[in-house]
DNA sequence: CAAGTCATGGCAACCGCTTGTCGTCCCGGG
DNA sequence: CCCGGGACGACAAGCGGTTGCCATGACTTG
């Protein structure tokens, strides 16, 4: 690999000439950019990314960490995120920390001297522990609130009220809510904007778990559900939905003709399972692009960040598994 | 941030010695190596990787190329090679290319002179282009095979001929096939192992195709399978297999009673879509971690490394998307 | 007791690029 | 004709480690 000062040796100009060829346009006469940036190209030079980082700490990465890669909540953040951060040429370290707080430290550790900034996708990290490395590089959360720390979430509450409303249209009176993990922040928000709705729309809500939020959990569900009397449930999220709906299935219970379900984030899986799944559609890619672009912004920028959250909107999508309530069938 | 500068002071001795410390242990006296490193712990130095990898290249970092992070194959992938890699004290950089060469070829020009090595998952390069990046970085392909140069595959002969056989118990005669992408080396091994299976077993083959391996793809085969008289169908992948039997519902053909399907890599969505989708699982994790590890293998090791590829046996799981031949309904 | 060996620590060069500073040359104005 | 100032390029000092080589002193050995 050709370095400057192979260049700059073929060009008969200093090294120092060579960069600023490059990183400082004007700064040198044009002509003699010019000839330095065709026997450049000739050479086939290209900066070493690790030299120039080191007296700058300019790396052009970024580090997203995701709780988990395998869960398809994360594959369209993910596309988002890489989509915003190549425009912005950098290039994006994905960590996945298996849902463990320890991992994430770990991660983090590894990668923070690397990274210019973190984007936090759903941290399992206590807030104290995600303001400690807030100071180290710049950072931005999703899915969580923080304050003093700029965050990108989906407006959970328009959405839950949202799919209260869509179900109140059908006449259901009484809908059960599937609690994801006690630590999800968006757990805390989708319940309580679900409260707010029915109390509004004058239903009543039974909550039930807490649940892993995954197809298992969903399953799990299942008893809780056919014992009560709700005739509809919104699961914490969609791989919830879908394995509450299978497990329904295996115990006879129809949907949505015996009862109605309705997930959260329209992950991919949502469309193909069935019935096809009526859902709370996050604006997956644009939580990724937008967080990835905040972040980017509060780098370049020499004032402190905007911090109040950016909330995105999300939309209910109807589809197969909510319909108008039956008669109620006890199994 | 401290510096070995630093902790030399605080203790002192000379930079050299406290690098030393760290990365070579013997070389210094094991009373002032503690002594070093307690101070340093204190300090709460810890070596900036940037640095560390200017003189010596060793960044600690690898790449894994992807064609479409949004695709539930590559999730498992993603994690294996994750695992392999956190597992050897690496970190793992995953380049999303959006289905595109062009795109490829930029990822790659941007992480390479970052990496010591690159896995390719399902490249859309050339065999030509490959070999050329595989001279600047010790390179692994996944999914592909190029003399020269190490790979990690699916045994997917092996693959096929179960799901032909066991398509055959079922008294299937005739098996259509969706092929996948003309550039697929996967599709050109599925196919063939097909053919095999069925003159051995004496059944007839139809291809079909090619077909965009996405759920669209595999509802755009819809009219040509409900046109053939095949009672049974194989497809590229999972996506294609799961479109085709939403689009074979939507037309009315039911699955599996009026023709079965099965589909190629067990992902994500094959087992919740409905009727679960009988497949031919890859083993995923496996071959994201098999393909790291010979990668670290081969970067350790002086001698060419071992360029035959590394087969992984696949298995067939059977689900609900098979059944008996029927008599076939025609539309 | 002289000479050779080994363990240990220090010196300094180097990885490739950035950037503050300085020298030189040229131009115009007083 | 001299001087101030701008444009342009070169010099050199880092950035934070790694590593080859040397100096020193202690210990072994004949």
């Amino acid at each position: 690999m050709p370095t400057i000062y192979d260049v700059a040796a073929a060009c008969g100009v200093a090294p120092s000439t060579v960069s600023r060829a490059f990183s400082r346009p004007g700064r040198v006469n044009a002509e003699t950019a010019a000839r330095i940036r065709q026997v450049a190209e000739e050479m086939g030079y290209r900066a070493n990314p690790l030299a120039r980082a080191l007296p700058t700490g300019k790396t052009s990465l970024l580090a997203l960490v995701v709780s988990d890669v395998t869960n398809p909540f994360y594959f369209e953040i993910i596309r988002g995120a890489e989509l915003a951060a190549t425009e912005a040429d950098y290039t994006l370290l994905v960590a996945d920390v298996h849902e463990s707080a320890t991992v994430e430290r770990k991660a983090l550790e590894r990668a923070l001297p690397l990274v210019e900034g973190v984007v936090l996708g759903t941290s399992r990290m206590s807030d104290s522990a995600i303001r400690v490395m807030a100071q180290q590089r710049p950072t931005v959360v999703l899915n969580r609130v923080l304050t003093g720390i700029p965050s990108v979430i989906t407006d959970n509450a328009r959405g839950a009220r949202r799919a209260v409303e869509h179900l109140a249209s059908l006449e259901h009176r009484t809908i059960g809510y599937l609690a994801g993990p006690e630590a999800s922040w968006a757990d805390g928000m989708r319940w309580r904007a679900m409260r707010e709705a029915a109390e509004m729309l004058d239903l009543r809500v039974q909550r039930f778990g807490p649940f892993a939020p995954t197809l298992a959990g969903g399953a799990e569900a299942v008893p809780l559900v056919v014992a009560s009397n709700v005739t509809a449930v919104v699961a914490y999220n969609d791989l919830v939905a879908i394995g509450l709906m299978r497990g329904l299935a295996a115990a006879d219970v129809r949907v949505p003709r015996d009862v109605s379900v309705v997930g959260f984030d329209n992950i991919f899986g949502a469309e193909i399972c069935s019935p096809a799944l009526t859902t709370v559609a996050a604006p997956l890619t644009a939580l990724g692009k937008y967080a990835v672009q905040t972040l980017l912004a509060g780098m370049s920028s020499r004032t402190p960040p905007q911090t109040r959250p950016a909330l995105l909107p999300a939309e209910l999508i109807i589809r197969d598994s909510t319909a108008r309530r039956a008669r109620r069938r006890r199994s």
